[in-house]
DNA sequence: GGAAAATGATTAT
DNA sequence: TAATCCTTTTCCG
């Protein structure tokens, strides 16, 4: 998943090649249609990202929310305005795709055929976006989307001025371990599995230290720090954490295999200290971390 | 052809 | 903690 960048790549494409037009909006999965017919041939009038939550607003005052999930993705494609990344979501191969390049010959003519499970298609003049695979996807009232808003923790993203601190309090106010609280959407939005691992060993911070236990500086540096990694992402299309003399290969760009600190990098050497790079399951999901580095 | 995995989250037990 | 949902890609036979 898409992590907190993509969904903030996502809602920046939309403003772009998207906002201020009529959409032809269908389900051609099937899955979606009623929500469809509702936004069908309306004009969008804005795209927000908060965390992992994407919102599409359409000029009835109804508004699109989507959450990729795990495996979400879109796709898009059309003339050159649409130049950018052509897939954003979940990684297909690696990273995003770039668009294929047609030459700029003005060839575009429209949509292809949906493949495989479309869940919803957007389609302008210009061209058009495919949906598959979302955990969320769904029409609601602006009242509806203030109610998602709320459960959401601060986004790193969002550069909100009490963004640090408000982040501190919510860290401070539990007893879980960091590892599993820096998932918790409610303590911060739009960190995933790839982020909290790369960013507690960025910091040297042991997964099983408690939030409670987090001393003020360390949740101040510990925001910064995410803040940095995640707008680099969002610049990026991709994840990259690791600092250039850390890696062993200068290429670029980066090669995936140089990205990571410690994400699926269990049994490899820390790129510090040599350790075997550790990888155990918390909260349902496998996290990553070097034993000397991050030692509680 | 089938299973497993993948950057997620909710609901039930 | 476990089961469940959503889809595509990769790997294995």
């Amino acid at each position: 998943m898409p992590e907190g960048h993509s969904i903030h790549r996502l809602a920046r494409q939309f403003t772009s090649v998207f906002a201020g037009q009529a959409l032809q909006v269908s389900s051609p999965q099937g899955r979606f249609a009623a929500g469809a017919a509702r936004l069908d041939g309306h004009v969008l009038t804005g795209a927000q990202a908060h965390g992992k939550q994407l919102f599409l607003e359409f000029d009835n005052d109804l508004f699109l929310r989507i959450h990729l999930g795990l495996y979400g993705a879109f796709d898009f494609g059309g003339d050159e305005s649409f130049r950018g990344a052509s897939s954003i979501g979940a990684p297909r191969r690696v990273g995003e795709q770039e668009a294929p390049d047609d030459g700029g010959l003005g060839t575009y003519t429209g949509p292809p055929p949906p493949k495989g499970a479309v869940r919803v298609r957007l389609v302008s003049p210009h061209g058009w976006a495919d949906l598959r695979g979302p955990t969320a996807c769904e029409v609601i009232t602006d009242e509806e989307r203030h109610v998602v808003l709320q459960r959401l923790g601060p986004d790193p993203l969002q550069q909100a001025k009490d963004g640090a601190e408000d982040f501190a309090r919510r860290l401070a106010s539990r007893g879980s371990p960091i590892a599993a609280l820096l998932m918790n959407q409610e303590v911060l939005a739009g960190v995933g599995n790839v982020y909290r691992a790369e960013v507690l060993f960025r910091q040297r911070i042991s997964p099983w230290t408690t939030g409670r236990s987090v001393q003020p500086e360390q949740a101040h540096a510990l925001w910064n720090d995410v803040v940095d990694v995640m707008a680099d992402g969002v610049a990026q299309g991709r994840i990259v954490t690791t600092l250039p003399g850390d890696r062993s290969d200068q290429a670029e760009p980066v090669p995936v295999s140089e990205a990571h600190y410690v994400y699926k990098r269990q049994g490899l050497p820390c790129r510090i200290c040599g350790t075997d790079i550790a990888l155990t399951e918390m909260a349902a999901r496998k996290l990553y971390w070097c034993p000397s580095c991050q030692a509680g």
